[in-house]
DNA sequence: GTCTATAAACTGATAGAC
DNA sequence: GTCTATCAGTTTATAGAC
């Protein structure tokens, strides 16, 4: 049973309404502060149009969710496909997902918070999926490096982390401060970790303190 | 008016039961999704007798933030008394907040939640100290350690962040799953950071192509 | 200090008219 | 398809007994 796209006198759709006032509301305020009728209010509607458009406040969020899956299967579909150095690819990456940000902001900052907070009697919906996807195209991008000898042989999981711990981090400080964006400093973060922060390209210092060089 | 410390028959006080059953649930569950009367239930006692120790629901909360401030404070005075190369400060700061993780792990849960998350009807409470001390602290490290020459002297602003975003994404993932917990990981990443990735030494494969050394 | 009982307000969801 | 009106279930918070 769809209802969109068939209706004549439609400028909008009271469907797209309401997702777009429930995503900003419930990236506000989180999904238990969020009540039904604030998201009728924004969406200019009433409690009984959403009820007809979805089955309860807990269908709204998932159909939220399911459009931000598909998002983020593209993005990252449109990263694997790319050749060239691991730089590149990570970089295009990051870049890809800070312009998802900013088209979507309302999206990326509800997603962002559900998987870093806690979860407060959301339906039950595996947000592991979204960090999983990404280590796992973060990892297929690092291991095709190291084949063509660009990047170190270390544990790709680490590098995995390392890697999506910068983007993660950034898109965060954006969310929550938007006025300092910076969209290049996950780019210059990036950089900064390949080139290694010691000053010396020797041996670091190790904290246990093996005198391997007296 | 103080009510602890004075009693008589009192095993633990009913304060900090209260305490620390509304620290669990608001790491589990989050703030508006945790009522008043699982707080009680699980501390044992009856409503009136939180609304005796505490204003009200908001109250208890600010009380279990101040405790964290001043956790984070002690932890980070600590760390910046040691004397001694970056990259060990860097680690005993990880190790420290580790610890920390492990010893009130609810505590933690809550606050990363709290500063990651949406807001949820939570009092106001200036969540972005904690993030605003910890840059401050990895600053002055880092600082102290380009004065030294041991560390390159880029933007001290992205160095902090590069190093607290390690931190951060370790700890959340801890937080979300800490069966798979590996407690060397952050050192592991901080020692990759400061030697790092790319496979030569030399000036990284610019995207850009700005070829400086032909 | 801690309880029982209850007030007062608000929530998600629905029935039924148009 | 969209509205008005309303229900049943919960919530925070308090009054008053012990």
């Amino acid at each position: 049973m769809r209802h969109q796209g068939k209706k004549k006198t439609d400028e909008k759709g009271v469907r797209d309404r309401l997702l777009e006032a429930a995503t900003a509301l419930f990236a506000k305020k989180g999904y238990a502060s969020t009540y039904v009728r604030e998201i009728v209010t924004r969406a200019g509607v009433t409690k009984p149009a959403l009820y007809y458009y979805f089955k309860n406040k807990g269908a709204i969020f998932c159909a939220i969710l399911d459009s931000a899956v598909h998002l983020e299967k593209t993005i990252l579909a449109e990263v694997l496909e790319m050749e060239g150095p691991v730089l590149d690819s990570l970089t295009y990456l990051y870049r890809r997902f800070y312009q998802g940000v900013i088209e979507q902001p309302d999206l990326a900052r509800m997603i962002n918070n559900l998987i870093s907070g806690a979860p407060q009697g959301t339906p039950t919906y595996d947000l592991e999926q979204f960090y999983d996807r990404m280590v796992d195209a973060i990892k297929t991008i690092y291991l095709e490096g190291v084949r063509k000898g660009e990047v170190k042989e270390i544990d790709v999981d680490d590098a995995a982390i390392l890697f999506l711990s910068l983007l993660d981090f950034c898109l965060h400080m954006d969310l929550v401060d938007p006025e300092s964006s910076d969209l290049e400093r996950p780019v210059r973060l990036l950089r900064i970790a390949f080139q290694g922060l010691a000053e010396t390209g020797a041996p670091d210092h190790r904290p246990q303190s093996q005198l391997e060089r007296s």
